[in-house]
DNA sequence: ATTGTTCGTTGACCGCAGGTCAAGAACACG
DNA sequence: CGTGTTCTTGACCTGCGGTCAACGAACAAT
């Protein structure tokens, strides 16, 4: 806490512009994978720095001298993680021809590949979001408003100009609907310890995933959804 | 799913004692009083239980007798805290008779008039949601999964008996988008460090909060209303 | 009162993990 | 090779969660 929110308040007097010695940077990229593993593994306090660094082989000090604290070796870890995340946009050509809400509901059927193929980073998030102090999650909020790493942004516009959104709401509101329906959905299909009982009771049955992503795709449809458009896919 | 979780988050030790001891029931509760303040004021790792312990004019190690661990302490804080909340059905009567929306409009108007009252408890609540260790925050799951302590279960069947909500959704759809939705607005209505950018730009403007609300309530309305009560208010 | 039992309280103590730092190693460059 | 700069190290410090053996206050039985 201390660490991140000082380095930021902080310019950190530094000789030039924090040049990029290659040397020291290629470590940092190897020290930042090694972290994201042992955080998304274990969580964020009971992940330790010293582990961290025997597995590189390397000393404890080493770290503290590159990321000048355990949160701030988090917060590297966790940007790393999120912006190895797919943007909405970079869905298939012939899904964003079916439209906005097409697109979402063909990342929704992917969330579970693209968590397999990229445990880590998805688990770190989790840690990011739910399981940090308070001081960390701002800085990761700022962090989240600032890149907007899932392209929101870009795929509201997408949508508005393909008039397939409402058009009386400006697009923070529809970013923020979205942005929190889609996390907690996400959330809901894939951990446990964070599902708030929609998947659970019935346990892993594909069939009814199909349909609970279905049933929030249109849900968000009449939600932020254009009225001319309220029907797709059926064609009626 | 289950890969995400299941493997790592170290079992917490905190189990309740189930040892009703007559008098130190008292002492208990004033600890978890003390214990609210100052998680709330300073997060969950910055707290100290012997800072604790200290205002109370106690020892350190009693605290740990009386809850075996940090953990304990926060968790026995936090849900004292969250059943402070009001449920939605305690709504006054008048507001209950114009219907569920009306409900969540009226608790929306008021929710800086509630934290402005029950600071600690707000705030604590945050700090359990995003500020705490992955493992506790599975406990915390479980409880609000199984104290219901908004009440939502009782709300949404009361706006499922006034046929305000579309029947073809199932109880646990309707309530999971409102409580994500509901949490999410309520924390972007009034804390600066989840906010994620809806209020935050154009400061602290009375008016444009009230148009927020009526927004959102609509959006909602549109999500998980039915649709023969589209418009409510306008009458037409 | 006296003794015995139980339970709460205490404060010294431990271990562990984040963080620091002075000294040396490795490097860059003239 | 010499000199200045950067990196690395590991011993060391500190602070905090957690433990524990001993002490003492309440109560029960005699």
């Amino acid at each position: 806490m201390e660490g991140i929110t000082s380095s930021l308040a902080k310019p950190t007097q530094m000789r030039r512009d924090a040049k990029p010695r290659p040397r020291s940077e290629a470590k940092r990229g190897r020290i930042v994978e090694v972290a994201i593993r042992h955080f998304a593994e274990r969580g964020y306090s009971a992940a330790r720095v010293e582990d961290i660094a025997a597995q590189l082989g390397i000393a404890k000090g080493s770290v503290f001298q590159h990321f000048k604290s355990k949160d701030g070796l988090f917060f590297e870890a966790y940007k790393k993680a999120v912006l190895s995340f797919p943007k909405y946009m970079q869905a298939p050509a012939a899904v964003q021809e079916r439209g906005f809400f097409e697109v979402l509901r063909y990342w929704l059927g992917r969330t579970e590949n693209m968590v397999r193929d990229n445990w880590s980073s998805y688990r770190i998030y989790l840690v990011g979001n739910y399981g940090t102090d308070l001081a960390l999650r701002r800085e990761i909020n700022r962090f989240l408003v600032a890149e907007d790493p899932y392209g929101w942004r870009d795929f509201v516009s997408f949508g508005v100009g393909r008039g397939e959104l409402r058009p009386d709401l400006d697009v923070d509101m529809i970013g923020s609907i979205l942005e929190w329906t889609m996390d907690r959905f996400q959330d809901a299909l894939l951990t446990e310890e964070l599902d708030p009982g929609l998947f659970r009771k019935s346990g892993p049955v594909p069939e009814e995933k199909e349909a609970r992503i279905e049933q929030f795709v249109e849900l968000l449809r009449r939600a932020i959804g254009s009225e001319k458009v309220q029907v797709t896919g059926k064609k009626a």
